[in-house]
DNA sequence: TACATGACTATCC
DNA sequence: GGGATAGCCATGT
């Protein structure tokens, strides 16, 4: 089921434009909490896959981390790629670059 | 209610 | 640089 915490992560999530990333610690930091953990966890139950870009998250230091879905970082990796994000050796390339702040959006 | 687990992070060796 | 350990919060059994 669909708890409040895993709302605001899915919405955190939408939040994040095409073509750009961000790390579980900055979303904790969004819902102002230190459960990077928990917000792994929602990430990966998100019921509305293509809704919510999951693949658009990844952990410190901009690796991808894990990805439960087909093929897992593999595609995880081509679909960063498609959208402009340059991947290599499961790193994100120009991380900074790519890295979306919600401290500085809005 | 209590214990175990996890799409993590930081620190230590 | 890589592996092990501890801390963290929410969720599921």
């Amino acid at each position: 089921m669909a708890t409040s915490f895993q709302k605001a992560v899915w919405e955190a999530l939408k939040r994040i434009p095409r073509g750009k990333v961000t790390t579980y610690g900055a979303i904790a930091a969004h819902l102002n909490t230190k459960a990077v953990r928990a917000v792994g966890s929602a990430v990966g139950q998100n019921p509305y896959a293509p809704e919510v870009p999951c693949h658009r998250v990844v952990n410190a230091g901009g690796r991808l981390g894990n990805y439960s879905g087909e093929g897992g970082k593999s595609t995880k990796k081509r679909l960063l790629e498609r959208e402009g994000v340059v991947v290599k050796n499961d790193r994100i390339m120009d991380f900074g670059t790519h890295f979306f702040d919600y401290t500085k959006e809005r």
